[in-house]
DNA sequence: TTCCCGCACGAACGATCGTTAGGTTGACCG
DNA sequence: CGGTCAACCTAACGATCGTTCGTGCGGGAA
Protein backbone atom coordinates (compact mmCIF):
# COMPACT_ATOMS: atom_id res chain seq x y z
CA UNK A 1 0.00 0.00 0.00
CA UNK A 2 2.39 2.71 1.17
CA UNK A 3 5.56 3.17 -0.23
CA UNK A 4 7.47 2.05 2.79
CA UNK A 5 7.14 0.72 5.90
CA UNK A 6 9.90 3.49 6.97
CA UNK A 7 7.50 6.43 6.08
CA UNK A 8 6.06 7.99 8.60
CA UNK A 9 3.17 6.06 9.65
CA UNK A 10 0.71 9.01 10.83
CA UNK A 11 1.29 12.74 10.10
CA UNK A 12 4.77 13.62 11.16
CA UNK A 13 6.74 13.82 8.70
CA UNK A 14 9.03 17.13 7.90
CA UNK A 15 5.73 19.34 6.28
CA UNK A 16 3.10 17.69 8.97
CA UNK A 17 5.92 18.98 11.68
CA UNK A 18 5.97 22.54 9.43
CA UNK A 19 1.78 22.93 9.13
CA UNK A 20 1.61 22.40 12.93
CA UNK A 21 4.07 24.46 13.89
CA UNK A 22 2.63 27.31 12.06
CA UNK A 23 -1.08 26.36 13.23
CA UNK A 24 0.19 26.93 16.72
CA UNK A 25 2.54 30.09 15.96
CA UNK A 26 -0.95 31.82 14.41
CA UNK A 27 -3.00 30.42 17.65
CA UNK A 28 -0.80 31.66 20.20
CA UNK A 29 2.25 33.57 18.63
CA UNK A 30 5.44 32.25 18.53
CA UNK A 31 6.74 33.10 21.46
CA UNK A 32 3.84 31.54 23.44
CA UNK A 33 4.02 28.55 21.19
CA UNK A 34 6.93 26.41 22.80
CA UNK A 35 8.38 23.05 21.24
CA UNK A 36 6.84 21.42 23.44
CA UNK A 37 3.86 22.63 22.61
CA UNK A 38 4.38 21.72 18.76
CA UNK A 39 6.28 17.80 19.56
CA UNK A 40 3.10 17.03 21.56
CA UNK A 41 0.52 18.27 18.02
CA UNK A 42 3.03 16.18 15.94
CA UNK A 43 3.05 12.98 18.55
CA UNK A 44 6.81 13.13 19.21
CA UNK A 45 8.92 14.43 21.97
CA UNK A 46 10.45 17.52 22.00
CA UNK A 47 13.96 16.34 21.03
CA UNK A 48 13.22 14.44 18.22
CA UNK A 49 12.13 18.32 16.41
CA UNK A 50 15.94 18.66 16.37
CA UNK A 51 16.45 16.07 14.02
CA UNK A 52 14.53 18.09 11.48
CA UNK A 53 15.04 21.54 12.11
CA UNK A 54 18.28 22.93 13.79
CA UNK A 55 16.35 25.51 16.02
CA UNK A 56 12.57 26.97 16.50
CA UNK A 57 13.84 30.01 14.67
CA UNK A 58 14.15 28.02 11.57
CA UNK A 59 10.95 26.20 11.56
CA UNK A 60 9.11 29.91 11.55
CA UNK A 61 11.35 31.11 8.71
CA UNK A 62 11.05 27.73 6.66
CA UNK A 63 6.97 28.85 7.80
CA UNK A 64 7.52 32.56 6.31
CA UNK A 65 9.61 31.89 3.32
CA UNK A 66 7.79 28.72 1.84
CA UNK A 67 4.59 30.75 2.14
CA UNK A 68 5.83 34.01 0.28
CA UNK A 69 7.67 31.84 -2.25
CA UNK A 70 4.62 29.93 -2.99
CA UNK A 71 2.74 32.70 -3.06
CA UNK A 72 4.58 34.74 -5.74
CA UNK A 73 4.92 31.61 -7.46
CA UNK A 74 0.88 31.43 -7.80
CA UNK A 75 0.27 35.42 -7.48
CA UNK A 76 2.48 37.24 -9.14
CA UNK A 77 1.74 35.42 -13.04
CA UNK A 78 -1.64 36.46 -12.75
CA UNK A 79 -0.11 40.16 -12.79
CA UNK A 80 1.99 39.20 -16.37
CA UNK A 81 1.31 42.30 -19.08
CA UNK A 82 -0.47 40.56 -21.73
CA UNK A 83 -3.53 40.87 -19.64
CA UNK A 84 -5.06 44.53 -19.27
CA UNK A 85 -4.28 46.47 -15.98
CA UNK A 86 -7.91 46.03 -14.56
CA UNK A 87 -8.04 42.07 -15.58
CA UNK A 88 -4.72 41.52 -14.24
CA UNK A 89 -5.80 43.43 -10.78
CA UNK A 90 -8.73 41.25 -10.50
CA UNK A 91 -6.88 37.81 -10.97
CA UNK A 92 -4.10 39.23 -8.38
CA UNK A 93 -6.76 39.94 -5.95
CA UNK A 94 -8.59 36.97 -6.57
CA UNK A 95 -5.93 34.44 -6.51
CA UNK A 96 -4.26 36.40 -3.49
CA UNK A 97 -8.10 35.61 -1.57
CA UNK A 98 -7.81 32.04 -3.00
CA UNK A 99 -4.09 31.11 -1.63
CA UNK A 100 -4.43 33.05 1.78
CA UNK A 101 -7.93 31.29 2.21
CA UNK A 102 -6.06 27.96 1.57
CA UNK A 103 -3.02 28.68 3.71
CA UNK A 104 -5.08 30.27 6.59
CA UNK A 105 -2.39 29.54 9.06
CA UNK A 106 0.78 30.62 7.40
CA UNK A 107 -0.86 34.40 6.19
CA UNK A 108 -0.82 34.95 9.69
CA UNK A 109 2.82 33.86 10.74
CA UNK A 110 4.21 35.38 8.03
CA UNK A 111 2.59 38.61 8.18
CA UNK A 112 2.35 39.09 12.16
CA UNK A 113 5.50 36.70 13.48
CA UNK A 114 7.85 37.51 11.03
CA UNK A 115 9.45 40.27 13.05
CA UNK A 116 10.70 37.89 15.39
CA UNK A 117 12.94 36.69 13.05
CA UNK A 118 16.66 37.92 13.31
CA UNK A 119 16.70 40.76 10.79
CA UNK A 120 19.58 38.63 7.87
CA UNK A 121 16.05 36.03 7.57
CA UNK A 122 14.06 38.38 7.41
CA UNK A 123 15.27 40.21 4.47
CA UNK A 124 14.96 37.33 1.59
CA UNK A 125 11.06 37.31 3.32
CA UNK A 126 10.76 40.77 2.84
CA UNK A 127 12.53 40.72 -0.74
CA UNK A 128 9.78 38.39 -1.81
CA UNK A 129 7.06 40.16 -0.94
CA UNK A 130 9.01 43.79 -2.24
CA UNK A 131 8.90 42.16 -5.22
CA UNK A 132 4.96 41.40 -5.30
CA UNK A 133 4.46 44.66 -3.84
CA UNK A 134 6.34 46.39 -7.23
CA UNK A 135 4.81 44.19 -9.85
CA UNK A 136 1.12 45.35 -8.02
CA UNK A 137 2.59 48.77 -8.61
CA UNK A 138 3.77 48.72 -11.62
CA UNK A 139 0.45 47.38 -13.28
CA UNK A 140 -1.71 50.29 -11.28
CA UNK A 141 1.10 52.67 -13.56
CA UNK A 142 0.09 50.68 -16.69
CA UNK A 143 -3.36 51.35 -16.33
CA UNK A 144 -2.48 55.25 -15.26
CA UNK A 145 -1.00 55.25 -18.89
CA UNK A 146 -3.58 53.46 -20.43
CA UNK A 147 -5.87 55.72 -18.85
CA UNK A 148 -8.07 53.24 -17.01
CA UNK A 149 -6.83 54.28 -13.76
CA UNK A 150 -6.08 57.39 -12.17
CA UNK A 151 -4.05 57.51 -8.65
CA UNK A 152 -2.01 60.03 -7.40
CA UNK A 153 0.83 57.38 -6.41
CA UNK A 154 0.63 54.11 -8.16
CA UNK A 155 3.16 53.01 -5.05
CA UNK A 156 0.52 53.68 -2.29
CA UNK A 157 -1.91 52.54 -4.36
CA UNK A 158 -0.19 49.09 -4.70
CA UNK A 159 -0.39 49.22 -0.41
CA UNK A 160 -3.59 50.74 -0.03
CA UNK A 161 -4.50 47.52 -2.17
CA UNK A 162 -2.67 44.90 -0.57
CA UNK A 163 -3.48 46.26 3.10
CA UNK A 164 -6.94 45.96 2.05
CA UNK A 165 -6.96 42.35 1.06
CA UNK A 166 -4.46 41.04 4.17
CA UNK A 167 -6.55 42.95 6.19
CA UNK A 168 -9.24 41.09 4.54
CA UNK A 169 -7.20 37.39 5.14
CA UNK A 170 -7.20 38.07 9.03
CA UNK A 171 -10.78 37.86 9.57
CA UNK A 172 -12.63 36.43 6.89
CA UNK A 173 -14.08 32.89 6.90
CA UNK A 174 -15.86 31.85 4.06
CA UNK A 175 -18.77 29.46 4.62
CA UNK A 176 -18.36 27.87 1.29
CA UNK A 177 -16.53 27.95 -1.74
CA UNK A 178 -19.07 30.29 -3.22
CA UNK A 179 -18.68 32.39 -0.47
CA UNK A 180 -15.18 32.81 -0.79
CA UNK A 181 -15.94 33.16 -4.98
CA UNK A 182 -18.25 36.30 -4.41
CA UNK A 183 -15.53 37.97 -1.89
CA UNK A 184 -12.71 37.91 -4.08
CA UNK A 185 -15.54 39.02 -7.02
CA UNK A 186 -16.08 41.86 -4.61
CA UNK A 187 -12.72 42.83 -3.43
CA UNK A 188 -11.35 42.87 -7.29
CA UNK A 189 -14.58 45.33 -7.33
CA UNK A 190 -13.68 47.69 -4.84
CA UNK A 191 -9.83 47.51 -5.53
CA UNK A 192 -10.91 48.79 -9.33
CA UNK A 193 -13.41 51.27 -8.18
CA UNK A 194 -10.80 52.72 -6.03
CA UNK A 195 -8.27 53.01 -8.79
CA UNK A 196 -9.85 54.17 -11.03
CA UNK A 197 -11.76 57.14 -9.02
CA UNK A 198 -9.23 58.13 -6.77
CA UNK A 199 -7.16 60.55 -9.23
CA UNK A 200 -10.48 62.28 -9.10
CA UNK A 201 -12.07 62.34 -5.84
CA UNK A 202 -9.81 65.18 -4.89
CA UNK A 203 -11.50 66.87 -1.78
CA UNK A 204 -12.40 70.69 -1.33
CA UNK B 1 9.06 75.10 40.14
CA UNK B 2 7.73 71.26 40.47
CA UNK B 3 4.53 70.66 42.56
CA UNK B 4 6.42 68.70 45.28
CA UNK B 5 9.63 67.12 45.62
CA UNK B 6 7.43 63.33 45.90
CA UNK B 7 7.03 63.36 42.80
CA UNK B 8 9.08 61.10 40.08
CA UNK B 9 12.13 63.50 39.61
CA UNK B 10 12.35 61.94 36.25
CA UNK B 11 10.15 60.04 33.93
CA UNK B 12 8.91 57.39 36.12
CA UNK B 13 5.29 57.83 36.65
CA UNK B 14 2.63 55.17 36.49
CA UNK B 15 1.94 56.70 32.56
CA UNK B 16 5.45 56.57 31.49
CA UNK B 17 6.17 53.08 32.56
CA UNK B 18 2.85 52.42 30.15
CA UNK B 19 4.40 54.46 27.60
CA UNK B 20 7.45 52.15 27.78
CA UNK B 21 6.24 49.32 27.84
CA UNK B 22 4.29 50.16 24.66
CA UNK B 23 6.74 50.70 22.90
CA UNK B 24 8.70 47.47 23.87
CA UNK B 25 5.76 45.58 23.51
CA UNK B 26 5.35 47.47 19.75
CA UNK B 27 9.24 46.23 19.20
CA UNK B 28 9.56 43.03 20.06
CA UNK B 29 6.38 41.38 21.05
CA UNK B 30 4.40 41.34 24.28
CA UNK B 31 6.02 37.99 24.87
CA UNK B 32 9.80 38.52 24.22
CA UNK B 33 8.95 41.92 26.04
CA UNK B 34 10.13 41.14 29.76
CA UNK B 35 9.20 42.92 32.61
CA UNK B 36 13.12 43.45 33.59
CA UNK B 37 12.91 44.97 30.08
CA UNK B 38 10.37 47.19 30.94
CA UNK B 39 11.60 48.07 34.64
CA UNK B 40 15.35 48.77 32.90
CA UNK B 41 13.70 51.39 30.77
CA UNK B 42 11.80 53.42 33.29
CA UNK B 43 15.05 53.16 35.64
CA UNK B 44 13.49 51.32 38.20
CA UNK B 45 13.91 47.34 39.56
CA UNK B 46 11.52 44.72 37.76
CA UNK B 47 9.44 44.16 41.40
CA UNK B 48 8.60 48.16 41.97
CA UNK B 49 6.66 47.64 38.40
CA UNK B 50 4.00 45.50 40.88
CA UNK B 51 3.26 47.99 43.19
CA UNK B 52 1.41 50.05 40.18
CA UNK B 53 0.41 46.72 38.35
CA UNK B 54 -0.72 43.91 39.41
CA UNK B 55 0.52 42.01 36.58
CA UNK B 56 2.30 41.98 33.37
CA UNK B 57 -1.26 41.18 31.52
CA UNK B 58 -2.63 43.69 33.09
CA UNK B 59 -0.24 46.60 31.53
CA UNK B 60 -0.80 44.82 28.20
CA UNK B 61 -4.68 45.20 28.90
CA UNK B 62 -4.42 48.98 30.19
CA UNK B 63 -2.17 50.03 27.34
CA UNK B 64 -4.93 47.99 24.42
CA UNK B 65 -8.23 49.50 26.17
CA UNK B 66 -6.74 52.70 26.92
CA UNK B 67 -6.00 53.20 23.55
CA UNK B 68 -9.21 51.84 22.12
CA UNK B 69 -10.81 54.11 24.44
CA UNK B 70 -9.24 57.47 23.54
CA UNK B 71 -9.45 56.39 19.86
CA UNK B 72 -13.06 55.95 20.17
CA UNK B 73 -13.27 59.52 21.82
CA UNK B 74 -11.04 61.25 19.08
CA UNK B 75 -12.10 59.46 16.39
CA UNK B 76 -15.86 58.28 16.90
CA UNK B 77 -17.54 61.97 16.69
CA UNK B 78 -15.97 62.53 13.39
CA UNK B 79 -19.21 60.31 12.29
CA UNK B 80 -22.06 62.28 13.40
CA UNK B 81 -24.80 62.40 11.37
CA UNK B 82 -25.09 66.80 10.64
CA UNK B 83 -22.28 66.07 8.21
CA UNK B 84 -22.56 64.55 4.96
CA UNK B 85 -21.49 60.79 4.81
CA UNK B 86 -18.63 61.71 2.68
CA UNK B 87 -17.34 64.78 4.76
CA UNK B 88 -17.83 62.52 7.81
CA UNK B 89 -15.83 59.60 6.15
CA UNK B 90 -13.38 61.86 5.18
CA UNK B 91 -12.90 63.50 8.74
CA UNK B 92 -12.76 60.30 10.20
CA UNK B 93 -10.30 58.64 7.93
CA UNK B 94 -7.90 62.16 8.75
CA UNK B 95 -8.67 61.69 12.46
CA UNK B 96 -7.73 57.96 12.79
CA UNK B 97 -4.55 58.67 10.55
CA UNK B 98 -3.53 61.66 12.92
CA UNK B 99 -4.51 59.77 15.87
CA UNK B 100 -2.78 56.66 15.22
CA UNK B 101 0.25 58.65 13.74
CA UNK B 102 0.38 60.27 17.58
CA UNK B 103 0.07 57.08 19.29
CA UNK B 104 2.60 54.76 16.85
CA UNK B 105 3.49 52.17 19.76
CA UNK B 106 -0.04 51.77 20.99
CA UNK B 107 -1.81 51.47 17.65
CA UNK B 108 0.52 48.18 16.85
CA UNK B 109 -0.02 47.16 20.64
CA UNK B 110 -3.37 47.20 20.48
CA UNK B 111 -3.82 45.32 17.21
CA UNK B 112 -1.08 42.65 17.37
CA UNK B 113 -1.00 41.91 21.01
CA UNK B 114 -4.36 42.26 22.22
CA UNK B 115 -4.46 38.06 21.30
CA UNK B 116 -2.03 37.33 24.23
CA UNK B 117 -4.97 38.98 26.77
CA UNK B 118 -7.82 36.53 27.98
CA UNK B 119 -11.03 36.47 26.36
CA UNK B 120 -12.74 38.54 29.19
CA UNK B 121 -10.02 40.92 28.63
CA UNK B 122 -10.15 41.36 25.21
CA UNK B 123 -13.71 41.35 25.01
CA UNK B 124 -14.14 45.25 26.72
CA UNK B 125 -11.37 46.21 24.01
CA UNK B 126 -13.39 44.26 21.13
CA UNK B 127 -16.86 46.33 22.03
CA UNK B 128 -14.95 49.53 21.76
CA UNK B 129 -13.03 48.53 18.33
CA UNK B 130 -17.12 47.62 17.61
CA UNK B 131 -18.35 50.26 18.23
CA UNK B 132 -16.32 52.22 15.88
CA UNK B 133 -16.91 49.80 12.94
CA UNK B 134 -20.41 49.96 12.95
CA UNK B 135 -20.33 53.76 12.84
CA UNK B 136 -18.23 53.56 9.91
CA UNK B 137 -20.72 51.00 8.17
CA UNK B 138 -23.88 52.94 9.40
CA UNK B 139 -21.90 56.13 7.79
CA UNK B 140 -21.47 54.31 4.39
CA UNK B 141 -25.16 52.78 4.50
CA UNK B 142 -25.97 56.51 4.82
CA UNK B 143 -24.02 57.53 1.97
CA UNK B 144 -25.50 54.81 -0.38
CA UNK B 145 -29.68 55.74 0.59
CA UNK B 146 -28.64 59.64 -0.30
CA UNK B 147 -27.22 57.83 -3.31
CA UNK B 148 -23.48 59.47 -2.76
CA UNK B 149 -22.08 55.77 -2.36
CA UNK B 150 -22.56 52.30 -3.92
CA UNK B 151 -21.66 49.85 -2.40
CA UNK B 152 -23.10 46.03 -2.43
CA UNK B 153 -22.22 45.40 1.41
CA UNK B 154 -21.84 48.46 3.90
CA UNK B 155 -20.21 46.48 6.92
CA UNK B 156 -18.07 44.56 4.08
CA UNK B 157 -17.02 48.30 2.98
CA UNK B 158 -16.62 49.58 6.61
CA UNK B 159 -14.34 46.65 7.08
CA UNK B 160 -12.09 47.68 3.85
CA UNK B 161 -12.03 51.16 4.37
CA UNK B 162 -10.90 49.92 8.52
CA UNK B 163 -8.20 47.63 7.19
CA UNK B 164 -6.48 49.79 4.26
CA UNK B 165 -6.24 52.69 7.14
CA UNK B 166 -4.70 50.56 10.03
CA UNK B 167 -1.99 48.83 7.64
CA UNK B 168 -1.24 52.04 6.32
CA UNK B 169 -0.53 53.08 10.20
CA UNK B 170 2.00 49.75 10.42
CA UNK B 171 4.39 51.41 7.79
CA UNK B 172 3.67 54.91 6.96
CA UNK B 173 5.98 57.54 8.71
CA UNK B 174 5.34 60.48 7.91
CA UNK B 175 8.49 63.21 7.67
CA UNK B 176 6.96 66.46 8.91
CA UNK B 177 2.98 67.29 9.53
CA UNK B 178 2.46 68.37 5.60
CA UNK B 179 3.31 64.71 5.13
CA UNK B 180 0.91 63.32 7.28
CA UNK B 181 -1.85 65.72 6.33
CA UNK B 182 -1.30 65.07 2.79
CA UNK B 183 -1.78 61.53 3.58
CA UNK B 184 -4.84 61.60 5.55
CA UNK B 185 -6.28 63.93 2.43
CA UNK B 186 -5.16 60.85 -0.28
CA UNK B 187 -6.86 58.00 1.82
CA UNK B 188 -9.58 60.50 2.20
CA UNK B 189 -9.97 59.98 -1.81
CA UNK B 190 -9.11 56.85 -2.13
CA UNK B 191 -11.92 55.62 0.51
CA UNK B 192 -14.51 58.02 -1.31
CA UNK B 193 -14.00 56.46 -4.55
CA UNK B 194 -14.60 52.88 -3.15
CA UNK B 195 -17.69 53.80 -1.89
CA UNK B 196 -18.77 55.55 -5.07
CA UNK B 197 -17.55 53.06 -7.59
CA UNK B 198 -17.97 49.56 -5.68
CA UNK B 199 -21.08 48.84 -6.57
CA UNK B 200 -20.92 49.94 -10.10
CA UNK B 201 -17.33 47.98 -10.67
CA UNK B 202 -18.96 44.99 -11.30
CA UNK B 203 -16.74 42.67 -13.08
CA UNK B 204 -17.72 40.46 -16.35
C1' DT C 1 9.86 64.14 67.52
C1' DT C 2 7.40 59.83 66.32
C1' DC C 3 4.59 57.26 63.50
C1' DC C 4 2.96 56.01 59.04
C1' DC C 5 2.97 54.54 54.52
C1' DG C 6 3.88 54.86 49.63
C1' DC C 7 7.49 53.39 46.99
C1' DA C 8 11.56 51.15 45.67
C1' DC C 9 14.89 47.81 46.77
C1' DG C 10 17.77 43.06 46.76
C1' DA C 11 17.09 38.35 46.62
C1' DA C 12 14.94 34.60 45.57
C1' DC C 13 10.98 31.31 44.26
C1' DG C 14 9.12 27.74 41.03
C1' DA C 15 8.03 27.20 36.37
C1' DT C 16 9.10 26.91 31.76
C1' DC C 17 11.92 27.91 28.05
C1' DG C 18 15.21 26.31 23.89
C1' DT C 19 18.50 23.16 23.43
C1' DT C 20 21.84 19.20 24.01
C1' DA C 21 23.94 14.71 25.24
C1' DG C 22 23.74 9.98 25.01
C1' DG C 23 21.35 5.73 24.36
C1' DT C 24 17.93 2.57 21.81
C1' DT C 25 15.37 1.02 17.96
C1' DG C 26 14.66 -0.92 13.43
C1' DA C 27 14.70 -0.85 8.44
C1' DC C 28 17.97 -1.16 4.81
C1' DC C 29 22.53 -2.71 2.35
C1' DG C 30 26.46 -5.67 1.38
C1' DC D 1 24.25 -12.09 9.30
C1' DG D 2 26.59 -7.78 10.76
C1' DG D 3 27.12 -2.90 10.03
C1' DT D 4 25.08 1.61 9.20
C1' DC D 5 22.40 5.40 10.00
C1' DA D 6 18.35 8.08 10.34
C1' DA D 7 14.82 8.73 13.68
C1' DC D 8 13.19 8.72 18.11
C1' DC D 9 13.72 8.34 22.91
C1' DT D 10 14.86 9.81 28.19
C1' DA D 11 16.99 13.04 30.92
C1' DA D 12 18.83 16.98 31.94
C1' DC D 13 21.37 21.44 31.17
C1' DG D 14 21.60 26.60 31.94
C1' DA D 15 18.98 30.59 31.13
C1' DT D 16 15.22 33.39 31.68
C1' DC D 17 10.63 34.09 32.76
C1' DG D 18 6.68 36.34 35.90
C1' DT D 19 6.16 36.98 40.39
C1' DT D 20 6.69 37.25 45.65
C1' DC D 21 8.82 38.23 50.08
C1' DG D 22 10.84 40.98 53.47
C1' DT D 23 13.33 45.22 54.13
C1' DG D 24 14.78 50.05 53.96
C1' DC D 25 14.12 54.79 53.05
C1' DG D 26 12.13 59.28 53.25
C1' DG D 27 8.58 62.79 53.27
C1' DG D 28 3.81 64.19 55.40
C1' DA D 29 0.81 63.94 59.44
C1' DA D 30 0.08 64.01 64.44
Amino acid sequence: MTASLRDRPEGRSRDDMLEHAARLFAEKGYDAASMRDIAEEVAVRPSSLYHHFPSKERILFEICYGFQRDFNLEVLPELRADRSPEAAIRAAIRSEILFSNRRWSQVRVASRERRSLPRELQAPINALRRQYRDAMAATIERGCREGVFSVPDPKLAAMAVLDMISGLGHWFKPRDRSDLERMAARYGDAAVAMLRGWGAATAG
